[in-house]
DNA sequence: AGAACACTTCGTTTAACATCGAAGTGTGGA
DNA sequence: TCCACACTTCGATGTTAAACGAAGTGTTCT
């Protein structure tokens, strides 16, 4: 499981009970374990819970031990953090560096206020397509601030984040990985985006 | 056990039971499976076994590991072993790197050839107050090499090396450490040891 | 040759631990 | 309001491993 972590991606308690191929009471517990003994941190985030590495000095132990043991596959912390620390999924929704920067410049626009479309906003989303009287039906928090365990800041949940996300998708702005929750903005997307939410979004791809 | 060698010093699976708090029969089946794991060498030596650990990288690990438990007492290294590698008992003659240029000294003289004292050195020694004689009586080796395990290279055994501790010891050039196999060399011994034997005993005290 | 000593190996017991399934908690979505 | 889901806690079970004492090996001193 610490291996694992070692590309410095937080990971559920389930999907590390796969990896140690353990199920996931066994898993549950170790973790327990490894917090008390101040190996891991866990970042509660509704119903999911995400365990990563507790600083740096413990990956330094686990290199260390990996050399120790003659095991010299080194190279694991620039492993996969950096696509998805850029553009993931959260549930249905976008996270990541591309999720943060969504997020504070709806609010940057007056699109946002509070948790809540300002009639300016309202109008915006609609014309790039968003049905936002049908997104504000649905039996859902309509939005919600959601934190994000890289960038350690809100991204927008809730049905106008799910909104936004399939919005993205249809317009083929990102794809979907199929073996990760990573995101991948396509070049077009980079375009569009940048013409229309400006130059914050450099950092995202 | 293996925080207790971080001082540098070897020692045997016996002194290592009693840090462990475990009978000897389990100190040696940990140890057995800790130098299969190459945390830790051994050097027979006669009918000790010293054990020490293998290498620096583990000492670091250690170390590592040690902060990570939140243990700041670090300065492990600089414990004791200065003063044990510099002069020390081993069994009943002087060891450490005293004891090895004494051992080299005396080959340089021509008072020892192979084990044995010429002629020139048995006098030499007669003159010092040795009874050569006398030792060479006793049922044991008159003289052999012991290999150091903290110079890595032979000091002085057998009948002779016991004689000549004896010797160090009733003209005070050396007092013996209570609490450990340590030897202290005198401000009379150095000024002895100088005259008689030279200045390549400058790094031993 | 024999005794003392340091240490290891072997075999047995006992305690500890990992693991699992079932039940419980809390959150989100229909 | 109810269900689905992620996850945790609890209790029971089976395997592992630590520890010891007794016996064996090898070395040193008498």
């Amino acid at each position: 499981m610490l291996y694992c972590l070692m590309d410095g991606r937080a990971r559920t308690s389930t999907e590390l009970a796969v990896v140690a191929e353990v199920g996931p009471s066994t898993a549950s517990a170790h973790l327990k374990r490894l917090e008390s003994a101040h190996l891991v941190k866990v970042l509660a985030q509704g119903k999911h819970r995400y365990y990563s590495l507790q600083g740096a000095s413990v990956a330094r132990v686990l290199e260390d031990l990996n050399v120790l043991a003659g095991q010299p596959r080194s190279q694991f912390v620039p492993n996969t953090p950096k696509r998805l620390c850029a553009a993931r999924t959260c549930y249905d929704h976008m996270a990541g560096t591309l999720g943060v920067a969504i997020h504070d410049r709806l609010r940057e626009l007056k699109w946002l206020s509070g948790y809540d479309l300002t009639p300016h906003g309202a109008k915006a989303l609609e014309d790039l397509g968003i049905d936002v009287e049908g997104t504000r039906a649905l039996r859902r928090r309509f939005a919600c601030p959601c934190l994000d365990w890289s960038e350690r800041r809100p991204h927008l949940g809730g049905a106008l984040g799910a909104s936004l996300l399939n919005l993205a998708l249809k317009r083929n702005w990102v794809s979907q990985d199929l073996d990760s929750r990573a995101l991948t903005v396509t070049p077009a997307g980079r375009r569009e985006m940048l013409a229309r939410f400006g130059d914050h979004f450099q950092n995202c791809w």
